[in-house]
DNA sequence: AATACTATTGCAAGTAGTTACAATAGTATT
DNA sequence: AATACTATTGTAACTACTTGCAATAGTATT
């Protein structure tokens, strides 16, 4: 959202060794100025506004760049697209597999399961949110 | 895995009113006769084998028909990659995700979760399992 | 400021998945 | 068994995403 966020992001790249370069910078931009969540393709359109000449496949290695550290959050929607946000504030969706609507949850309610997971399996949780797909209550009614 | 539940999926969708086509027994065999996860391309593949002239178009379709009709489990693996299988076993996913190692969860570890979000918010979780990212052990160490 | 090192990009070509539409073939009915 | 109805398929073209490789441009060093 804001111009320090989006700074404190490029100066964590630079801290870790990456290169700051325009791409990166812009890609991160649209990203910190959007609103939820955003599809590579809409993340390409407005980050070449800003940046004539970035090519589709440079966005997409960005946000597989991004998503790796960490500066970004992926998540599935609908049958295998990919959305991308900033991981500003902590939660996971609900997707209706019939209509498609969605339905935040917070992610104090996951906390429990995954400090379980961690104790059960060692894996600790990260990097993706989670999404989960049901019917919402309008379309359990139609069918 | 037998025959007889692959009859049972085929005597269920003639009940809710769709055609038995051979491009929709084949793909449903394929499935049954799989152990774990195959990607469409796996599926179409095998499909295609006992079916020749069956086309790739054909095969995403009816999985994703499957799926609609729940006579196939769809899950995220990796990124944005869709896999399917039977639902036959009720399971769920961790997966590493920087060396891609997968960890099953069994399915009562999620359901009170599910149920409080039933509760809470309406929705009917089903239909896809759900997969959640994060760093195995062995990952955790190395960064 | 110039040079060297190499991470990162753009280009071009490739793979994966989707869609529109006309042809085909299941199913119900006669 | 033949006919009609229309769901489902194949074809062709398209969109989404990825990869290999040579060119470019950040950064560190002098």
């Amino acid at each position: 959202m804001t111009a320090n966020l989006l700074e404190t992001c490029m100066k964590e790249l630079r801290l870790r060794g990456f290169r700051l370069t325009p791409q990166r910078m812009v890609v991160l931009r649209v990203l910190h100025e959007a609103h939820g969540h955003l599809t590579p393709i809409e993340i390409c359109e407005r980050a070449q506004e800003m940046l004539p000449g970035l090519t589709e496949p440079t966005v997409y290695r960005t946000l597989n760049f991004l998503h790796e550290q960490r500066l970004a959050l992926a998540a599935h929607v609908g049958s295998g697209q990919l959305v991308y946000e900033t991981g500003e504030r902590d939660h996971h969706h609900l997707v209706c597999r019939k209509c498609g609507a969605t339905h935040e949850i917070p992610h104090d309610l996951l906390e429990a399961l995954f400090s379980q997971f961690q104790h059960k399996t060692g894996y600790q949780i990260d990097g993706m949110h989670v999404t989960f797909f049901g019917l919402c209550p309008g379309c359990q009614d139609h069918q």
